[in-house]
DNA sequence: GCAGGTGGTTACCATCCGGATACCGGCTAG
DNA sequence: CTAGCCGGTATCCGGATGGTAACCACCTGC
């Protein structure tokens, strides 16, 4: 089967600048970045560890599920000797790429901010809000 | 002091309908709903619980503080005989009500599709991912 | 004096969420 | 035979999250 798409990128979510301060969230915590992956087109489950750094097989297929039940991502398995597994977006995971970019940019537009406000907080800090980490 | 804008209505937002399937998020379960309470002027404190039906003081505190810290929120406590503390949406906070409104139209959008996929994962529910509720 | 509103705080609690670790069967390459 | 990849599952765990209930000081109105 030749491949169609470009593999992903690995440096594709930069483990330090954008994922933890952005106050948005798509579903679960990886939800978000795996619509993402998904964009180019059908990928493997190993595939999708590659970029989404870290996350462990349980996790991702915890989130997979998550999606697939809410009608966003197909899972595909392949009768095949060697196992092999797509995941790919349906219509309507796909339509989401739309709202999901415009929250991207929205975090790209007011990262200085955001760095800013933090910053200004933290000798203060009142450490009451739960946004220390948001997902992607 | 005149009121300058309207009472929040109390059904702004709807009990049964647009909350628990909507995957996005922004921060915390309230933020979001916060955020909206907000772009009409400055609201009380007592003000906001009214919407935001069921929040408790805690709860509300919580995520304001968070809101405050991120430098989406600005609160102003007034040096009057009775107590009286308003929150207000910063420049920043204001920015947000864009791509929030783009979640909330993708949902209103999208939601007979969720729903349905919803319904059909019940049966053969693997009740894996922990979107149950999903705040926003 | 007492109730009631305002804007919280404190202590406690159940649940959830993400993660670590170990393990699995089927297949293939050496 | 053995090692390793593939796509997971089972179990356990700690910390975050959200909620309840009780309490608080201060002020106003009856």
């Amino acid at each position: 089967m030749g491949r169609v798409t470009k593999p992903l990128d690995p440096e594709m979510f930069d483990p330090i600048c954008p994922s933890d301060l952005l106050p948005f969230r798509f579903g679960d915590k990886w939800a978000g970045l795996i619509i993402r992956c998904l964009q180019d087109g059908p990928r493997r489950f190993s595939e999708l560890r590659v970029p989404l750094r870290g996350i462990t097989a349980k996790v991702l297929t915890q989130s997979l599920r998550g999606l697939e039940r809410d009608g966003m991502v197909r899972r595909t398995a392949y009768a095949e000797p060697v196992r092999r597994v797509e995941y790919a977006l349906t219509p309507l995971g796909r339509s989401l790429l739309d709202p999901i970019a415009a929250a991207c940019a929205w975090a790209e537009q007011h990262w200085d901010e955001l760095l800013d406000a933090r910053e200004a907080a933290l000798p203060a800090d009142r450490g009451i809000s739960g946004r220390g980490r948001s997902g992607w």
